[in-house]
DNA sequence: AATTAGCACTGTGGACCAAGGAGTGCCAGG
DNA sequence: CCTGGCACTCCTTGGTCCACAGTGCTAATT
């Protein structure tokens, strides 16, 4: 039965030890806290919880620490959602409105999550999916060669060299863009496959060849690796902290594209702040690490994810106050791109 | 006066320290090398050797370390770049030839040398400088936006978005794209400002501010900021090390682009490998790392840098043997591209 | 003159131990 | 139901001791 106090209990020490990083006694639960009671009544109070799986002790004669699931309960029930001050906000404002291009607002948001936090941060680039084409180029180069590049109003291009073809003329590459251009220009990239679907008929039988070289590299390039572009920054930052995992299979876990994109896609409510803590963490080697992410976008479409990783022990309120005011700030940057 | 016999020696101290990562004494020495000489007159050696720098003890009653100094001997006089092995050759070969992209080739790479060195690497794009301009495109956004998109022989894609104009027919924006095509397709990008300078006064003047906003913004893409974007890998295997210098200094030296520019851009002779070591570094918190770096390019221009970070005590001619490896490779698939 | 064997010397690191302290669990009384 | 008190546990710290690896020096050898 956790009544009021005990959750009082459980918050404080699980605020001190983040602050601390060290086991909590109740004597100084007791002194820090205004629980109105005596240590010898927290120390009972303790006992439950500890019972109930919400903290731990290192070892006898140490003071508690909480478990992932009392940190689990913490963020779900006890604290809420920290707003940044409002010279934070002033500073991700400016900040981000300096940047030129998709590359550089992504570079930049990812350093200002991670100096924000004091923690790991990462950004997805914007999914292409949920985004129009605005244009398509087709470059000759030299005789046999074409480059295509994808515009899409999210700023992002996306380009390929079509390779191995017969000779084109600069007329046809014209033809052939124009049509394109008719075809998709304004669609979302996932209707495109669709939209260029009876689009060889409509080529001259002479450039079918081409026609049909092009399409199949512009449908390959729409597929799959769209998601894979992420950007990572604030490793340093794990450098303060000791793991229960050695500090490696962090590094390693977060060098891997595949694993960051599936730590940011287990967020299940999208537009909402996740967090996954400790074991609740598909990956081994970061089962001593906490994940805050959230869904960033246009309007209501939500584009890509971009979250924090650091310690279980963190400031779960304030990160996740950053993450959120961070995502929200992109969102209006691409908006206004 | 170092004979041959103390070159020996200091050889091999380096070769053991690099291997075991615990002082080396006379006695090991005397074992494991085939120097002829009694552990004793190997001491007589090191005494010398210490006194003109070369090595140095922790304490006292423990066995050698190489000092900056020696390595640098070492790595001048005393060693040559090792070549890599068939099969890792064709590893590389095969695994720099799937890339699709520029994108893609570059993170092939630095992933592939950071596996290869067990170490940190570094790769830096392709400079815009040394590249000429393939095509210039120019995408209406609405009524009052352009996109522009230069993109670059070596295949990189540079764009940006022009802002604030007054209304502008697509006509116009064509007539200016193919003006701009004109007169610099196929210009290295250094060349561009100046052939651009008396364009518009060909642009009828009802045209003329559009004009001058584009090249502005072209002009200014063009500068600057083309070295900056440079990418990282392995930084998970500083984790194996233990540095003089905090773990947490060199990762924050790492995760710093400009530092990472001039960390390569120091390297003197283009087209040869550089070796910069320990103290030599320009920044605190790599003054117990040693960097190898080397140019990459096509033909004989050099396009930009590829290097390896890693601790002083580091096997340097297998860390020279592989960027040196790289660096080609990489050269030929963008020669191919 | 260079090399070698022998030996005394010296810091380091690990094992072992004792004292100190933080924090607990439990009990008895308010 | 709360609290003060107390015995107990286990970690931490510091100190001592010893073994070890490796040195520097000297005297003998080639």
């Amino acid at each position: 039965m956790l009544n009021e106090r005990k959750l009082a209990v459980l918050r404080a020490v699980v605020e001190d030890f983040v602050n601390t990083n060290e086991p909590v006694g109740s004597r100084a639960l007791a002194d820090r806290h205004p629980l109105g009671v005596s240590s010898a009544t927290i120390r009972n109070d303790m006992v439950a919880l500890e019972e109930d799986g919400y903290i731990a002790q290192p070892h006898t004669s140490a003071g508690r620490v909480p478990t992932d699931k009392g940190y689990r309960f913490f963020v779900d029930r006890l604290s809420s959602v920290k707003p940044l001050s409002a010279p934070e906000r002033r500073a991700i404002e400016s900040f981000l409105g300096g940047a030129v291009d998709l590359d550089e607002i992504v570079a930049r948001t990812v350093r200002l999550l991670a100096q924000l936090t004091r923690q790991v941060a990462i950004v997805q680039y914007p999914s292409l999916t949920r985004s129009s084409v605005q244009h398509v180029e087709l470059v000759p180069l030299g005789n046999q060669r074409i480059m295509m590049v994808v515009i899409t109003d999210t700023g992002r291009v996306e380009q390929r060299v079509i390779d191995g073809l017969e000779a084109v003329s600069e007329h046809a590459v014209g033809d052939l863009r124009a049509m394109l251009n008719r075809a998709i220009a304004g669609c979302y990239l996932s209707d495109v496959p669709e939209m260029l679907d009876g689009l060889p008929a409509q080529v001259p039988p002479e450039h079918r060849g081409i026609a049909v070289s092009v399409l199949s590299v512009l449908l390959e390039s729409l597929v799959d690796r769209h998601e894979e572009k992420i950007v990572l920054a604030g490793t340093a930052n794990l450098a303060a902290v000791d793991f229960a995992a050695s500090f490696r299979d962090v590094l390693e876990a977060l060098e891997e594209n595949m694993v960051l994109i599936r730590l940011l896609g287990e967020a299940k409510d999208p537009s909402m702040l996740t967090v996954s803590i400790g074991e609740e963490n598909f990956h081994e080697g970061l089962r001593s690490t906490s994940v805050v992410s959230a869904d960033y976008g246009v309007g209501n479409q939500s584009l890509a994810k971009i979250g924090v990783v650091g310690p279980t022990r963190m400031d779960y309120p304030g990160t996740m106050g950053a993450v959120r005011a961070v995502a929200r700030y992109v969102g209006q940057i691409l908006a206004g791109q």
